[in-house]
DNA sequence: GTCTATACGAAGATAGAC
DNA sequence: GTCTATCTTCGTATAGAC
C-alpha cells in the first residue's frame, strides 16, 4: 500500500551515489560515474532528479544516513555497547577489505564534501548516532551526565580510526582505537560481558 | 646559504593549493582556483609543476604534512601529552572560527583525495605523529607498550572530533573528545599537570 | 520514461611568442 | 619566467524526438 520507493533506476542511481561518494567524496562522483556504476538508463538522470547533482547528492547522502542509523541502531539494541563498537570495527574492517581499503565512511564523505544540504544532513547525522549511544550507555550504566560526551567520543574516534585505516591501508588504527574505546568505556561504568 | 626554497610564485601557489584542500577537498581544488587564490602568474603553472595537479597536490601535502609535524613536535616539546592536546584543540577551534567553520585538516583532506601519492603522504603523517605523541606519552610515564595504541587513539580523536565539529559547525565536539582523552591518558598514567 | 543530440562552461594540459 | 592562445576532455544541464 504504502510502498512507493521503487526498485527502479532511482534506488540504483542513489545507491550508487553512495557507493562512488565513500571511495572518491562527492566532489569526485558524476553522473557519468553514477550512470555507469548503476546501469541506470542515461536519459533518466534528470526525469528523476530535477534538481541535478545536487538532488542526487542529497538524496544519497540522506539514503546512507538512514542505512547507518538503523545499523547502528540495530547493532545497540542486541547488545551493550563494547559489544557493538566490535560490531561496528567488524563493519569497516570488512568494507575496508573488500574493497582494498578505498571506501570509507559516506557520512564523512558528505561532511567534507562541495554539497552543503548533503554537510548538514552528516552534522544530524552523528549527532543522532551519538544520541542513541549515549543511550544505550545510560542503559549500561554510564552516569547520564558523562554518556554524551563519552557517545560523542565513540563516534569521532570511530570515524578518525577509519581514515587512518584508509590512509594507512591497514587496520590496525581500528584496532588500536577499539582497543582504547573498551577501556574508556569500562573505567565510565559500562557494564561489560564475561566472555 | 642552503636556502633555495623561493618565497615566490611557487611557495604562494603550494600554501594556496593547502588553503583550498582544507577547505573544499583535493578533487574540487581547480588550478584556477589555486592560480585566484595566491595571485601567482598564470604562465607559471607548469613552469613550476610540470608534472600538472598530481604534483602540486603532492607537493602541497608534504608541505602540510610538513608544517603540521613540526607544530606538533613543537606542542610536545613544551609540556606534557594533556597539555599537547588542549593547545591542538585549540590549534583546530581557532582554524575552525576562523573560516565558518569549513576549513578542516589538511593531511585528511589528502588521505581521502583522489591523488594516490597524496594519500601515501598522509598515511605516513599520521604513522609519524602517532610515534611522535607515543614518544611523549611513555616520557610522561605511560606503559610503552600502551603507549602506542593509545597515541593512535589520540590522532584518530581529535581528527573524527575536527570532522563532527565542521559538520556540525561547532566545536561542542572537539571539546567533548579532549575531555575524555584527558581522562584516558590520566588513567594510561601520564603525569598531569596540577594546575 | 527513456532516448539522442547538443549547448555550455570548467578543467587539465600544451605550444609558441615575448 | 611569464604571457596568450588553443586543444581536448569532461561534466552539468537542456531540448526535443520516440
Amino acid at each position: 500500500m504504502a510502498r512507493r520507493q521503487d526498485g527502479g533506476p532511482r534506488a540504483a542511481m542513489t545507491a550508487s551515489a553512495v557507493a562512488l561518494m565513500r571511495e572518491r567524496g562527492v566532489a569526485a562522483t558524476s553522473f557519468a560515474d553514477v550512470l555507469a556504476h548503476s546501469g541506470a538508463p542515461r536519459g533518466s538522470i534528470y526525469h528523476h532528479f530535477p534538481g541535478g547533482k545536487s538532488q542526487l547528492i542529497e538524496e544519497a547522502t540522506r539514503s546512507a544516513a538512514h542505512q547507518l542509523t538503523d545499523r547502528i541502531q540495530r547493532i545497540l539494541d542486541s547488545g551493550d555497547t563494547v559489544t557493538a563498537i566490535r560490531s561496528i570495527v567488524d563493519l569497516w574492517r570488512r568494507v575496508l577489505e573488500a574493497t582494498d581499503y578505498v571506501a570509507g565512511c559516506p557520512i564523512v564523505a558528505a561532511a567534507l564534501g562541495t554539497e552543503a544540504s548533503a554537510r548538514d544532513i552528516a552534522g544530524v547525522s552523528f549527532t543522532r548516532w551519538t544520541e542513541m549511544i549515549g543511550a544505550r550507555l545510560v542503559g549500561d550504566g554510564v552516569d547520564p551526565a558523562r554518556a554524551a560526551t563519552l557517545a560523542t567520543m565513540l563516534v569521532s574516534a570511530l570515524e578518525g580510526g577509519l581514515i587512518l585505516a584508509q590512509a594507512q591501508r591497514s587496520a590496525a588504527p581500528l584496532d588500536a582505537v577499539v582497543g582504547e574505546l573498551e577501556l574508556l568505556c569500562r573505567a565510565a561504568g559500562a557494564v561489560t560481558p564475561t566472555e
